[in-house]
DNA sequence: TAGATTGTTAATCGATTAACAATC
DNA sequence: TAGATTGTTAATCGATTAACAATC
């Protein structure tokens, strides 16, 4: 059985389920590399992460034979597959709009361990504009759509007020970017149907939590 | 038709699917009513949500009758009646640990409005402790456990590396703290099967983005 | 009354779990 | 060879969508 991505295996019949769990398994399988740890079976696994050990199985078995009968799976051989699809080599250009609180907050991830690469921190107050935070000397706004373009920005972050997304999306959507991280609530995936969207709604987790208590 | 709850409507027997669309009902709603729109139909909303009639119909009767037929769904009484359900009175006390980069950006949600009273915010960093962030003066993780056994604290925030989590997981359950808003990858609920757990997980998050791209 | 739209049941679709033959 | 565990198919479960009778 070969460890490679399976050849029939195609990113657009994948489940939003599945690619969800995707990073989860990433960051398990990252752990266990580290902690030396060079083989694992799916149940074994299935009992650190809580899911089943036939949904492991499944999920991997989107992809391709990264196990071997009777035996296993390859920790390291594992983890690479999957950092390799989800892309984290790919080093994709992106920037951040609204250095308030959570844009400060954001700039602690490690980009480039996630498959990115943050170019720039834009803001539209004229107090912050020239600062410096985490080695980002923030840029105003008004250079955005140059940026953007001569660039060729793929995705940006989204950490301004709701109110201000639908100009800012526009602007954005006009210069090719078309990939988001939104932390407001306004939808921008409602407006342009071909953007990529991944929307942090904090106010929503929190009140399901709120239901859940 | 009345427009109350629906009495055989049992809080256990709702789906997380239902659960995590109830906050987003309550935004929009609240929007409407801001705006000055007294009814909604099923169709609107679902133009003006992405989601379809269909569900929106299904979801809303998990809890009993809010629509007229042949009218549509009072705006005011249908958003009093999912905040009720979400508990937004609530105001169930809660506390933060970790007043770094990310703490100091959740301390600008409003949590009155979202059903919490954050009592405190905790810290172990000798430079934090006594600081002052947005109105709390920063506590010592010392003074933790006795707070929050007083207090009847219900939920905690947790803002610490997920390498200190375990250790702090286990102080907050045993002083009764049975709900966590946890934006670390340590899985309190796999270790306490009976805490209540919503986590946030930007990385993930974000990586899922990466694949969509 | 005619038109509109809900409440609710039935049909479809998709995701998870169970089972087991293949095989290391 | 015997034991273990995958890969994969079939069964189950749950969520979404469609349809329409009830009724305002």
């Amino acid at each position: 059985m070969s460890n490679s991505l399976n050849p029939a295996y195609n990113r657009d019949n994948i489940s939003m389920s599945v690619i969800r769990r995707l990073p989860r398994y990433y960051r398990y399988l990252n752990e266990l590399q580290i902690n030396g740890i060079s083989k694992i079976s799916s149940k074994e696994l299935s009992q650190t992460m809580g899911f089943t050990a036939s949904q492991i199985r499944q999920d991997f078995n989107c992809f391709g034979g990264f196990g071997q009968q009777g035996y296993g799976y390859n920790v390291s051989q594992l983890r690479d597959a999957i950092g390799e699809i989800l892309d984290v080599g790919a080093n994709k250009k992106c920037i951040m709009i609204g250095a308030g609180n959570l844009g400060k907050a954001l700039l602690s991830i490690n980009f480039e361990r996630l498959g990115f690469n943050l170019l720039k921190v834009f803001d539209n107050d004229p107090d912050i504009i020239g600062t410096e935070i985490k080695n980002f000397k923030i840029s105003s706004c008004e250079d955005l759509a140059d940026f953007c373009t001569n660039q060729k920005i793929e995705m940006a972050i989204i950490c301004v007020p709701s109110s201000a997304v639908k100009e800012l999306a526009n602007t954005l959507y006009e210069n090719n970017v078309k990939a988001f991280w939104n932390f407001s609530h306004f939808d921008i995936s409602l407006i342009y149907s071909d953007v990529k969207e991944e929307s942090v709604h904090l106010n929503d987790s929190l009140m399901a939590l709120g239901f859940m208590i």
